[in-house]
DNA sequence: CTGTTAGCGCCTTCAC
DNA sequence: GTGAAGGCGCTAACAG
């Protein structure tokens, strides 16, 4: 591999030449410009990134972790971050976590060592708070995507779920529905936190019994299974579910009790699937705008680079409720 | 950030006695290692990679590109090879070239310039071969995943997709079918061909006229998805489409055609959906052994680093056939 | 068993 | 408008 060295001696110029023509650093005649830019050509040369981020302490690149980007979600997501940093002109190293503490912490300092300039970060279900704190005194800045956290002052971009949730509610109520089965999952997950509250608003908001409903919260999937599996022996009228692995876990209890829907039983979940329109039922499903999520969470990252003492932003996106015939049904009343 | 002079300095000892105990790369009493351990400690000093990586010009990490995260294949394989290479202690850096020569060129150079000490790579489906030549003379070695390519001595794994495509035609003429439309996809796609291979042997094997066949090839999905529509007025009884985006293709424009699956006309895809048994209909499916197919490749590329010189090797893993309802009904005779 | 030293390839003052 | 030279943090001879 040629290096600078080389192109030097053979355009005949001083290194610092060749280094300031390749990255227009300051004027250097066209003569020798052109002598240098040939040598280069003829040489095969081409920058060493790693010595260059070395001597720099910078790379032009930005990292992304993400809990799962198997999830059609996240998978949207990720494409939004590549195509928006591609557009800019950053480089994006891609990671997984898996949801899993461990390796999204192994993940990270790989990344930081590797000196991104920043991190967009989906957190794991189980990541510890203290990564947060260390992530502080890092001097890439950090931006949370999807999995929020404000008790620190990062960047960060979400969904409205919240609401989201509470209209969900909202469009079963008014169809009749009084009794639901919530599978909330995994409380140590922000975005799933903010859905169950927009569930109470909803049950409140239409007047509703909060304790004639069903909440099923937890991390261990199976459990979760089978609690509801038990619980559909009872009078529900709908199911809802958090997000897509969740929507599995309902929609294999459903089927395993006998029940279809929305014949049996009303359904809907957040995340959704790929092509539901493909297949029946076609689920009611509350999607992110995912793809926008990562492109923002981009732009939030090139502004604070730009900005590093800005004031923390928080974007929260809307989210679009799809009807499908898993709620089609109205309750007899 | 402390540097390993600060340690040095601390502990009283020399760089090089750091750099030693760091790496385990020769003898150090065992007091000195103590001081030399506790001073690390006590300074929070954390190894630069980048400079170990630009000093050794090697990085123990490896790179993946892959040209589609986001398909329930290419994540599973993501999966394996994420696996395999963290309990080989090595890092993996990700990158995503969404089918596409230009994104998936400019992937594998970042990779490359990160001083990746070998890449796995799932070539986009345009990929030029130029490519392939260009990697060849690069001293990090290249894994192909998939989208194998034999013109080059590359080690590869992917699966044994003409088999298995003789095998899902000869389950449908024992059925009595004997006219088939078949969603070939792009020809450009070496696994795709083998699947087209695969289909004229299952149709000879049968001892059926190859004329009565349709098969749609071509990049275009929109022009596949014409073709197919028109074609479904004829009396082709069933559709096979050789990967996930060519099954959309198909079962959008089986759907759109009023048909319905398996009443009105068989149908079976490779590679196939996630949580299919949560939906109606339930499709047969040619499914990958993607995780294997990740982890092998892996193996094949510690294998590769360790033998330079080894003769190239092939994997071909065996595909499985999961028969679901799609496929149930005989034609009658 | 430990220390000294010469770079890896590049950017960037500081001179001219 | 151009060069010379000093490091960035680390590893690997080469000496003791």
């Amino acid at each position: 591999m040629a290096t600078m060295v080389d192109v030097a001696k053979l355009a005949g110029v001083s290194i610092s030449t060749v280094s300031h023509v390749l990255n227009g650093t300051r004027n250097v005649e066209k003569a020798t410009r052109r002598k240098v830019l040939s040598a280069i050509e003829q040489t095969g040369y081409r920058q060493d990134t790693l010595a260059r981020a070395m001597r720099r302490s910078k790379s032009d690149s930005i990292g992304l972790v993400v809990s799962a980007a198997g999830e059609p979600a996240f998978a949207e997501m990720v494409h939004g971050v590549e195509q928006a940093a591609a557009e800019r002109g950053l480089t994006l190293l891609l990671a997984n976590s898996g949801e899993d503490a461990v390796r999204e912490r192994r993940a990270i300092t790989t990344l930081l060592e590797r000196r991104i300039d920043g991190l967009i970060l989906a957190r794991a279900a189980g990541s510890e708070s203290s990564l947060l704190a260390n992530l502080q005194q890092e001097k890439a800045p950090v931006i949370l995507l999807d999995r929020l956290f404000s008790d620190f002052p990062f960047d960060q971009v979400g969904a409205d779920n919240r609401d989201s949730m509470r209209r969900l509610v909202q469009h079963l109520t008014e169809r009749g529905h009084t009794r639901f089965a919530l599978v909330a999952g995994d409380d140590r997950v922000p975005a799933l936190v903010e859905r169950l509250n927009g569930f109470h608003d909803g049950i409140r908001d239409a007047g509703l019994d909060a304790a004639g409903q069903l909440i099923l919260a937890g991390q261990d999937e199976n459990e979760l299974h089978r609690q509801l599996a038990d619980a559909l022996a009872g009078d529900y009228s709908a199911v809802i579910s958090s997000s897509t692995p969740l929507a599995v876990v309902a929609l294999r209890a459903i089927a395993e009790a006998g029940l279809s829907t929305p014949g049996d039983i009303a359904f809907a979940t957040f995340d959704g699937f790929s092509n539901s329109d493909l297949f029946r039922p076609g689920i009611t499903t509350v999607r992110q705008p995912a793809f926008e999520m990562g492109a923002s969470a981009v732009g939030l990252l090139t502004d604070r680079l730009a900005h590093p003492d800005a004031h923390p932003r928080t974007l929260r996106l809307h989210q679009t409720l799809e009807l499908r015939e898993s709620t089609e049904s109205y309750v007899a009343t």
